[in-house]
DNA sequence: ATCAGTGCAAACCATTTGCAAATTA
DNA sequence: TAATTTGCAAATGGTTTGCACTGAT
């Protein structure tokens, strides 16, 4: 009881198999003109409606542009990793965790990624909030 | 020839002020309220512009929180660090680049801090397109 | 037949911008 | 006085929502 239905829709699928197609982030935006470019006109709302059913399901992962924008790519949820992001053609490379020497020497040597920047972030609780 | 003046203010000291009282991010909106409570009214537009003016010299950092919305915080242009950002008070320690595992140790015994989370990016050229 | 999903247009909300008035140098 | 900054109100742009309609089960 309690469980929701949930229909497949044309619109659901080819949101997914857009994302499926394509190891890299897209924004909402970027999805919408694609599907019109391709004849499959859905609407802009209905591809925010499908992120977010994706992302809720642990599909899909967001992230926020150098802009601020929403983006979202296919993740399939295996373990604890991290991106590498090319600023080229916006492909990403899954990157698991270990030291960070480990980790550049690893995205040159596995991914073949030549690394120029890098951004971390810690969250938890300070001393006097513990 | 081309430098450009810039006149103190009194919203400019006022948000430099507040920035400087306390080591966490603020989003402008936040600012611009606890402005008003002092009665030192400053239109959202000026702190917008303060902000931007404040991070073109490298005096502020901006960062969107988990909603996406932006928010910013004094940071010395010193050595290239990181955050470590605690949920219950949202104080801010500066963590320098090391390896993970030392990371995590010491967040732990330098900064006391209690680590939940982590996120990090990379950013670089993929071997696609060195 | 029923319940979930879609499209559309309007609403939202953070951020930006044009311009005339106010402030600093 | 000349140049910069501010405030206000309007514009922007991404994202969300209400609602009647369409489509899936």
């Amino acid at each position: 009881m309690g469980t929701r239905a949930v229909y497949v829709t044309k619109p659901r699928e080819q949101i997914a198999g857009l994302l499926r197609a394509e190891p890299r982030f897209f924004s909402a935006a970027e999805i919408h003109r694609r599907l019109d470019e391709h004849e499959h006109k859905v609407s802009l709302s209905t591809v925010y409606r499908t992120l977010e059913h994706l992302r809720e399901r642990g599909e899909v992962t967001e992230r926020a542009d150098d802009a601020g924008e929403a983006t979202y790519k296919m993740c399939a949820p295996t373990h604890h990793h991290h991106h590498a992001i090319c600023r080229a053609c916006g492909r990403v490379e899954d990157v698991d965790c270990s030291t960070m020497e480990q980790l550049a020497e690893s995205l040159r040597s596995v991914h073949g990624f030549e690394l120029d920047e890098h951004k971390m972030e810690f969250t938890g609780r300070c001393r006097a909030c513990r």
